[in-house]
DNA sequence: GATACCAGTTTGGTATCCCAAAATGGTATC
DNA sequence: GATACCATTTTGGGATACCAAACTGGTATC
């Protein structure tokens, strides 16, 4: 694999792994050094990921994107649009057998599950919903605004109540749309998105002094 | 300004202007002389573009998008789902003062107007109509659509008729917009997206084999 | 003590160089 | 005439050198 990629994706773990902290600044030598690239590779990367949302400018330089409340609500608001127009293509759609896959996606947690692990299905499985749609500007979409949120969904504070109620949730979620029944389906969705957003703005916005504390960069609403 | 967003510019004006034709090979080389800038922000701009989806990698060089027509169909149902989600936002806000400015714009078309300012103008009234959203991210979204779709629509054969019929729906749906009628606005804007793609996939299909006796690769839906 | 200022350092932007892989074009062979 | 093969050129990926602007830290001045 090139370098680039290889910088890309080694740079996008550690960022939504929140080995770099939202709101730190990045130099493109400090970058070079930790992967053993240069900056060409280096700056490949940064371009691509200015584009994912996961850094910025900031003035000359280079800063891991804070995580913007604000920005948060805007995007749940989007991802309910997209997300919704396509799961109402795929409940139109006469072949279902490929909702089995997903199904057997959130068949693989169970209470000895790993937290990081959840936390991965549980947005592989909207943005697999959304490839059902066969529409790739929704799924591109969807994929787009979960990498976005998920630093925030990381940080969030769950309970297992809240894990289990998302799991019954998405699992309703397809129920409806293999039955086809596509206004139920989009209704669930959003009633699904709405009440994420609020959990998860809220939690931030309570947690938000201690996540400065731990040199997490956090923009009110 | 930078000479990378400098490039950048100028190689997306060429190409959405149809001066370098769609499926053109590029060569980081070529636009370095063309530009007179070094390959780094050559580079750099290519890098954006293809984020754009007006550039693309073919193997191991880089080509400049072809008109592909399922693209377009998919884009339609996109567009869709973001514009009518912005435009019931917008419908929900008080504040109706800044439809006036998208009015006015619309006003500036006459059948004095050069065919090239109707085309920009009919874009413009899709994307800022988003922005009036609030929301950045259904802004983007439709800013982005309406790029991916220029060059296909500077294409499109379009009589008279077709462009007065867009300007009367585009009015229509700020009628609807102005009152708060979330409903009756998303209905005309939906159909107005509707019989755009259609009018403009079957125009190309129908031109296709003039289209790429002028060089321009125009792949089949 | 606060502030204005200056030398030294850091950093991103750009140009250029090198390389391996891929494309090219000509040639020999059948 | 078609094709397999090889030398040459081209091209993108990467590394590095250079520069101007921004930043830093310390110092002199008030």
């Amino acid at each position: 694999m090139s370098q680039m990629q290889n910088v890309e994706r080694q740079l996008r773990e550690m960022i939504l792994g929140l080995e770099i902290g939202p709101g730190e600044k990045l130099t493109e030598r400090w970058i070079e050094g930790q992967f053993g690239a240069s900056r060409t590779p280096v700056r490949a990367a940064l371009l691509r990921l200015e584009t994912e949302g996961l850094v910025g400018r900031d003035g000359r330089g280079w800063t891991v994107s804070p995580i913007n409340l604000a920005e948060l609500e805007q995007i749940a608001v989007y991802r309910e649009a997209v997300e919704v127009a396509a799961l109402r293509l795929t409940c139109k759609q006469a072949e279902k057998g490929a909702i089995d896959v997903i199904e057997a996606m959130l068949d693989s947690c169970d209470e000895n599950t790993a937290r990081e692990e959840w936390h991965r299905v549980g947005m592989d499985f909207h943005i697999e919903l959304a490839r059902l749609s066969g529409n790739e500007f929704l799924f591109r979409a969807v994929r787009d605004a979960m990498t976005r949120l998920s630093r925030a969904r990381w940080l969030e504070v769950r309970d297992e109540t809240a894990l289990g109620r998302a799991w019954l949730e998405h699992r309703a979620i397809l129920a409806a749309t293999r039955l086809g029944e596509g206004d139920e389906a989009a209704r669930l969705l959003s009633a699904h998105i709405v009440g994420s957003r609020d959990r998860l703005v809220t939690s931030l916005a309570n947690d938000r002094r201690g996540l400065r504390a731990r040199g997490f960069a956090v923009v009110a609403a």
